[in-house]
DNA sequence: AAGACGAAAGTGGTTGA
DNA sequence: TCAACAACTTTCGTCTT
């Protein structure tokens, strides 16, 4: 799962290999180190269902929802540009002109800078490429069925990043997007909810140990350490001590017992601080591990070996 | 002095009548 | 729509290292 290869632009050497979605992504500053491998992820354009006819969805080109916004813009207004555009582009062009009548031009506007907002905002944050132009799609959905009205375009781009981070399982916490986007944590989460109830987005309860590559890094912790950590956190599921529970907090609480155990104790305050909880939370779910888990046992070896 | 621990009260969100 | 409820936070006092 992990490599020992080096990250290219970080120098880190936790490197997440996905082969559902075909990538290589340093957990550290996001950079996707390989992203040729085919996509064998799920259809994630599932929830356009409505647009009914559109049978071939996965032909052609690779398709870059980022990339839309200069097409919106510009050309998709032409209709004589359909002659000019090769084949492989056909379907982008149909795309794109069945948006065209069906969107007013106040709406294209919208798309233009929020789509600039979202790139803002993702590359502030080192997503991954996948999860930018998931987002970036997210948002289309979002604004062809006038779900921004009533909210600021800048949540409703939060919120789509946020929805798709967890789809892509490199979640980032309501904190970090709020902090990149300067947008309130309760309004991302509001707009996050909404949008994803609206367009039928399934989203899989965020899974504490993507978490923990990440916070094991910002905390400078050894990768047997981060091992540990995620044992932790698969027997604590086996123990149904993870639902209902939030999952920064469980992974938060993990990698203090972990750090503990190998003798490279971090604080409860710095763990928390990363983690986005606060101490308290840590500790309690860090003392259900400790019930529930006969851990303390390999907690007391340790301590035995310190003196 | 700093960190760990726990109690108590408060907050925002979910759920179910 | 409202009230009960669970999870989490804030705050604060006490104990431990």
């Amino acid at each position: 799962m992990y490599f020992v290869k080096k990250c290219s632009e970080c120098g880190s050497q936790s490197l997440f290999i996905n082969r559902e979605k075909g990538e290589i992504i340093c957990k550290d500053c996001g950079l996707v180190i390989e992203d040729k491998m085919v996509e064998f992820g799920q259809e994630w354009r599932e929830f356009e269902d409505d647009s009914g006819e559109e049978s071939r969805r996965r032909t052609g080109a690779p398709m870059t929802y980022t990339q839309y916004d200069q097409g919106l813009g510009t050309e998709v207004g032409q209709k004589a540009d359909l002659f000019q555009l090769g084949s492989k582009d056909r379907n982008k062009f149909f795309r794109l002109r069945k948006w065209q009548y069906r969107i007013s031009t106040a709406i294209e506007r919208n798309l233009k800078l929020a789509l600039a907002e979202l790139k803002r905002v993702s590359s502030f944050l080192k997503l991954p490429k996948m999860v930018e132009e998931e987002a970036a799609m997210i948002y289309t959905q979002a604004v062809q069925r006038g779900l921004v009205r009533g909210r600021s375009m800048e949540s409703v781009v939060s919120g789509a990043l946020y929805a798709a981070c967890r789809r892509h399982e490199v979640p980032r916490t309501l904190d970090e997007l709020s902090e990149a986007s300067s947008i309130e944590k309760k309004e991302i989460g509001r707009t996050y909810r909404f949008v994803t109830r609206e367009l039928g987005i399934t989203i899989l309860p965020s899974n504490p140990a993507d978490y923990i590559a990440r916070f094991a890094s910002s905390l400078k912790l050894a990768a047997d350490t981060q091992s540990k950590a995620v044992e932790i956190l698969e027997s604590a599921q086996h123990e149904e001590l993870t639902s209902g529970r939030g999952p920064t907090g469980i992974a938060a609480a993990a990698l203090y017992v972990a750090a503990l155990m190998h003798g490279e104790k971090r604080t409860q305050r710095e763990v928390a601080d990363v983690a986005g909880v606060t101490e308290v939370t840590i500790r309690n779910r860090y003392k259900e591990l400790l019930d529930r888990l006969k851990l303390d046992k390999e907690l007391k070896k340790q301590k035995k070996k310190k003196r």
